[in-house]
DNA sequence: CATGAATGAGTCTTCATTCAT
DNA sequence: AATGAATGAAGACTCATTCAT
C-alpha cells in the first residue's frame, strides 16, 4: 500500500515535470520557427509558452540543454514516423521509396519542426559540436538508409553500390529539398521532389535487368 | 587638372576601401568558420583580421551588412566557378554533369566557405529574411540549372519533367550532402557522391531510346 | 484533559520544530565552511541537510534570520566551553590564560565554525549591520575579559592597564591568528600560537616584581 | 621622430588605461566599504564612480579580476607605507616597533580600505580559494615580520623563539584588533592598543638580561 | 509539516555601435 | 582612415521567496 501511495507520488511528479518540459520544449520549437533562433531568447519563449522567464530555468540546466533536447524531440518524432512507414514496406525497393516518401510527408505537416532545425544546424559554434551533433543525429539516419540499401544488396533487388555513399546522397537530397522548402514555401512544390527522388532513386539502385 | 587629381584620389581611395573590405569579408567567413557565427562578433573578426574594433563600422554600415556581404561573396565566387565549368560543356547532358562536378569540386577546395554558409543560413531571423535570402541567393542557382534543363529539353537531350523541380532536386541534392560534409569532413566521401549524383542525375534526365 | 493534549502536541511540536532548526543551522554551518558563504544558497543548503527547499522558508522567516541564527550559535557554543574553562581557573592570571588556551582548543576542535565565521565576518551589508553584529557577538567577549582583566586589577595580580584596550587586544590576537588558520590549516601551528600569546599576555598583565 | 610619437601615444594609451584601471579599483573600495561587498554590484559600483555599466567589463575581465585588483592594491598601498617605515628603523627591535605602529597608523587614515578588505576575507568561496589569497597576501606579510625576527635573532637582540609562530602572532594581532575597528569604530582605541601590542611584542622579543 | 514548482527581481556579461581624437 | 574608449541594451542565469497540494 504504501509502496503504491509513493509510486503514484513519483508518478505524478515524474508526470508534472515531463509534460512541463515537452510543453516548453514545443514552444521554443515554435518560438525558433517564427522568429528565428537568434531572437528565440530565453525570455520570449518563455513568454510564448506563457510562463515566467525562471521557469526554464527550473526545467533545464540551460539554454543548451533546452536546445539539445529541442534538437532530441525534432529527430526522435521524425525518425519515428519514418521508421513506422519504412517497416510497413514488404521489400528493399518499397522500403527505400517509403523513407523518402514518408519523409516529405512529415515535413509537409510539421512546417515548424523543420524550420527550426535549419536555425538550430548553424547554431553549432566549434567544429567539435558540429561533429557531435553529426554523430548523434545524423548517423543514426544515415545507418538506418544504408542498412536498408545494404539488405537490398544481399537480396539481390539492389545493384552494387557503396550503401555508405549512397545513404548519405539519399538523406543529403531529402536534407537539400527541404533546406529550399524552409526558406519560403512557395520555392520548391515538396510533393513533386517527393517523387522525382523516389523515382531517381529507385532507378539507380535497382539491378539492371 | 582639379578633376583628375581629385579622380586619382577617389580612386585610390576607393582601391584602398575596397581592398579593406574585401579583407574584412574574408576574414569574417574564415572566423566564423572556425568558431562559429554566434561566437564571430565584431570584436573578434576585427582581431583575426588585425584591425581595430572601429573599423569594421567604419566600412560597414553595421553587422548585417557585413554578413551580407560575406553572403554575396560566398555565393558569387562559388557561382563564377561553377559558370566557367559550366559554359566550357559542349551540351546539356554535360553541362548537368559540370555543374554537378565543379559544385563538389569547388566545395572541396573551400572548406571554410561552406562552413561559414552552414551558419549563416541558420541565422535569419524571420521569415520573410528568409523569403528574401533564397530569393537574393538560391533563385539565380536554380535559375541557372533550370535555364540548361529546359534548352536540354528542347534540343531533345532530356525527356519531359518539370525543370524547376529537377532543377530543386538538383541544387538540393548537392546542398544536403554538402551539409553532413560541413558538420564533419570524414562522413561523406565527397568524390564519390559528386559521382553517384552525376550518374543518378545522367539517368533521371536523358531521354529513353 | 483537552489542555494536556494539547500541551502534549506543543510541546512535541516545539521539540521536532527545535530539532529541525538546529540540523538546518548546523547544516548551513557546514555548507558555509566547505562552499563559502557566496555559494551557501538555500537550495544548497537544502540539499546537504537532506530536506526540501521550502523547508528553511518554512522554519526560519528568511535568509537573515538562518545567518543570524547560525552567528547565534557559532559564538553560543564557543562560548559555553570558553567560560566553563575560565570559571575552573583558581585566579584572574589563570582565568586569563585559560581564556586563551580554550580559544585556541576549540577553535582545533571545530574548524568549520571558524570557517564559516570568517565568511560570514565580511557579509555585513551596512556599517549599521557591522556595528550591530559588533554588539552583539563581540561585546559579550570584550566584557567578559574585560570582567577578568579588571577583577584582577583589584585583587592586585595585575598592573595598572586599561582593561578595555587589552580585552580589545587579546581577542584581537585570538582572531587574528584564528583568520590565517581559515585561510590555511597549514599557514600557522595553533597550539604554539596559543602558547605565546598565553605566556605574553601573562607578562603584559602581571605587576611588575 | 616617428618612435616618439608612438612611444607619446602609447603612454597616453596606457596612461589612461591605467587611470580609468585606478579610478574604478578605488571607486570599488569605497562602494565596498560603505554597502558592503554583496551590495557592491558592478551597477552600484560604476554609479558611485560615475561611468555606464559596460565600462568596468571593459576595463576588467570581470567581477573577479576587478576583485582580485582591489585586493592588490590594499595590500600594496598598506605594504609600501609599513616597509617605508620599517626601513627607516636602526635595528630589529625598532623595526618591530615600527611595523606594528605604521600598521595602526595606516588604519587610521584608510578606514575604508580595511572595511572593504574584511569584505573582501569572506568572499572566497572554496578552500581553496582561500588557501590562494593565504599565499598571495598574507605570506609575504608574514615573512616579511619573520625576515626582521630572525635578523634580530641573528644580531642578539632578540632571545629564541620560532620566528615563523611570533611573524603570525603579531599579524594576527594586528589584524584582529582591526577587524574590531572595522565593525566599529567607537569599539576599540586604535592608538591605545597599538602602544600596548608594541610594549607587549618588545618585551617578548627582547633577550632576558 | 513538508514539498517542490513557480516567480521575478537582480547580477554578470557580451556586444554592436558611437564618437572624440 | 583608423583607433579604442565608452555606452547601454539585451542576454543567460541565480536565487530567495511564495504557495497550492
Amino acid at each position: 500500500m504504501r509502496s503504491k501511495i509513493d509510486q503514484v507520488g513519483q508518478n505524478k511528479a515524474s508526470f508534472i515535470e515531463e509534460a512541463r518540459r515537452r510543453q516548453i520544449v514545443e514552444g521554443a520549437i515554435s518560438t525558433i520557427a517564427s522568429a528565428g533562433l537568434p531572437q528565440a531568447s530565453l525570455a520570449r519563449i518563455a513568454q510564448d509558452v506563457g510562463v515566467s522567464r525562471g521557469v526554464i530555468s527550473y526545467h533545464f540546466a540551460g539554454k543548451d540543454e533546452l536546445i539539445q533536447q529541442v534538437v532530441n524531440a525534432l529527430f526522435a518524432e521524425t525518425n519515428r514516423f519514418i521508421k513506422a512507414r519504412v517497416d510497413r514496406a514488404p521489400d528493399a525497393p518499397h522500403r527505400l521509396r517509403a523513407f523518402i516518401e514518408a519523409s516529405f510527408e512529415f515535413m509537409a505537416a510539421n512546417r515548424a519542426n523543420f524550420v527550426a532545425l535549419v536555425d538550430i544546424w548553424g547554431s553549432f559554434g566549434s567544429p567539435e559540436a558540429k561533429r557531435r551533433f553529426n554523430a548523434d543525429m545524423y548517423d543514426p539516419c544515415r545507418r538506418h538508409l544504408e542498412g536498408i540499401l545494404r539488405r537490398g544488396q544481399e537480396n539481390g533487388d539492389f545493384r552494387d553500390f557503396s550503401p555508405r555513399t549512397l545513404a548519405a546522397t539519399v538523406q543529403g537530397a531529402i536534407d537539400g529539398v527541404m533546406l529550399q522548402w524552409v526558406f519560403d514555401e512557395a520555392a520548391v512544390d515538396l510533393a513533386d521532389c517527393a517523387a522525382e527522388l523516389a523515382m531517381m532513386f529507385d532507378m539507380a539502385t535497382r539491378r539492371r535487368a
